[in-house]
DNA sequence: CTGAAAGCGCTTACAG
DNA sequence: CTGAAAGCGCTTACAG
């Protein structure tokens, strides 16, 4: 601690500089090499050592710096890039990720983009810098925009630099990185079954928007399910939306100015969307599932609390967190791995049958 | 680039070290204070001298060691710690800072504790080693556990190394630290005096629980502009309710099932409680604000989305967040500064009157 | 404006 | 098990 005034020392409420391992060896009577082994890997150090370097370090309180470990050790922070942090269904990964991470001594670091593909290259660039151990880009967002190629280019140099690269989301199957992907068709499909084999014969399908990944492979999920457990094509209608709870709402509000009809399910693209649905069946006194069926996909945590709880298809947000850590811990293979995760048809009280 | 074989060189599929400063400058043929000047500081380079470096830069897709970078000149990074991210009220507080940090070369990092004091403590130190410019600490939650002391600790020790701390909320207002504060209390006075004004004599506030550091702030605020304005205080009961959705709705509900009687409104202790009241509301078919009126605090973005439209205190959440930013970087005060904060009326829909 | 050199705070072979 | 020394990738006085 270069200090001028030695009194500094004696006055603890005066800015100092920073506390150092130097500082802690020191106070442990131990060189920086036995300081650094004690607090760090716990390679061989004598108890009686290992002891005084500890208690030196609480004492002084000290706080290895990130920054100078990193640039020997390679960093634990794993850097996750979504969309929008205030969605559930990426809170309930994120959540999942910084418990495991807390697991494998790796430290979770998130941020936000708007889906913007310039933003994304943008972060990708800036949090490279960190040289993170890994970055997890996850996006809902479809698009050709040249921009797209960028984050590639972004994503490909951090590999080539050593970092660990995983996707997570339905788009970007040909990307050559590991991905853990939803099998939202899959899914979808179950409940499409499930609909169908409960009765349910005239159904719409509120089916979000192109942009979303997801909206294709869902949509097409649950026609297939429907049709194969024998509703008829011809009873089956499709409606976009905006994918958000206004957007389901609204959807909603003019299916019932046009009339319903006779139909039996109201099948939403997300819970989201659904939550939406719910509220506008409500405002029209309409009654779920006397009148209507409704079902969402996700299971939020929101889902179960609703009234009525919604029938969902629930993705497994905690495993795909955890297995999120796990590919971005362990070496890079040989050939990008992908894994996918397929849904669990969670039968609530939205639906009849 | 220690390569033994140098051949790797003319194979770029293959992993490769990272490239490093000095590859840029021999790439630019000048010296690394040179390379480094010319894409840090930009102090002094000649021009011809700098374009080269640039050229070079980018052809070899350098990007800065933000650790080596930030042991030198210190880091740009600026941590917030919160209690959950996907609150509405925070994630735009967020988004502000994030927009604000770009404009000044800085960069924002969340992480969220669920309010947990010993996350929290756990957390700040996580961060504190990363020797960000500035931690900004925002939680709703009060507790007297003695963590909360260790949390005071670890926020003395970070400032102490030459950290900036930043608390945001209305907790903590004893604390030796910058502080950006919302004035509930005086903002939900500003609700009151409205509603007595416009002829509400039966009032209802539902006021959530008591370790929500605002709520009582709120609550006093509701009262004492309802009574400043001509309320009788025999008339206005106070509800507890837990703060969500769902806490709104069970207790509007369960309100509902013993009779509203003749009360005029259910005053939120913010607008997430105030969904609850208006779904708990519409499933009751009463009528909003025909029967009763709703209103809430924040002003989160789906508040203008609801049906009806919800009347509300709104919060400067952008102002906020740039106010976060301005503070983190700026250097620290002889004094602590607190700065306050006051919501705005904003009547809407769901009030008659 | 430029370069050689010292130094940021740590970790880790290397030789005891 | 331990310490002196080299080195991680940068930045920044210091002397031209």
């Amino acid at each position: 601690m270069p200090d001028a005034a030695g009194e500094d020392a004696w006055m603890p409420h005066r800015a100092r500089d920073t506390v150092t391992l130097r500082d802690v060896a020191a106070e442990a009577g131990v060189s920086l090499a036995t300081a650094s082994r004690a607090l760090g890997g716990g390679r061989s150090v004598a108890p009686e050592n290992a002891r005084k370097v500890l208690e030196a370090a609480t004492r002084l309180r000290y706080t290895v710096d990130a920054s100078a470990r990193a640039m020997n050790r390679g960093s634990d922070a794993i850097a996750l890039i979504a969309d929008d942090l205030a969605t559930p269904a990426v809170a309930a990964v994120v959540a999942a990720m910084e418990r495991q991470a807390r697991t494998v001594d790796a430290f979770v670091t998130v941020s936000s983009t708007r889906g913007l593909p310039e933003l994304q290259a943008a972060t990708i660039r800036n949090l490279a810098g960190f040289r993170p151990r890994a970055l997890v880009l996850t996006s809902t967002r479809i698009s050709q925009d040249p921009a797209e190629t960028r984050v590639l280019d972004e994503l490909l140099a951090f590999e080539r630099n050593g970092g660990r690269v995983i996707l997570y989301g339905s788009g970007s199957v040909h990307l050559p990185f590991d991905a853990i992907a939803v099998d939202d068709r899959g899914s979808a499909r179950l409940m499409g079954e499930y609909l169908a084999r409960t009765g349910h014969r005239r159904v719409i399908i509120l089916a979000g928007t192109r942009e979303r990944a997801y909206a294709a492979a869902r949509t097409s999920g649950y026609v297939e399910g429907l049709l194969a457990a024998g509703a008829d094509v011809q009873d089956i209608r499709i409606v976009n939306c905006a994918v958000s709870r206004q957007g389901g709402f609204d959807a909603t509000a003019q299916l019932i100015r046009e009339g319903l009809g006779g139909t039996d399910v109201l099948v939403a693209i997300n819970d989201t969307v659904a939550i939406g649905v719910l509220s506008a069946c409500r405002a029209a006194g309409i009654d779920v599932p006397g009148q209507v069926s409704v079902t969402g996909f996700d299971d939020v945590p929101l889902a179960r609390d609703l009234t009525p709880r919604l029938t969902t298809v629930a993705l497994p947000f905690t495993e795909i967190g955890i297995r999120a850590i796990e590919m971005a811990m362990r070496e890079r293979p040989s050939e990008p791995v992908r894994e996918t995760f397929r849904g669990t048809l969670t039968v609530r009280g939205s639906t009849s049958g």
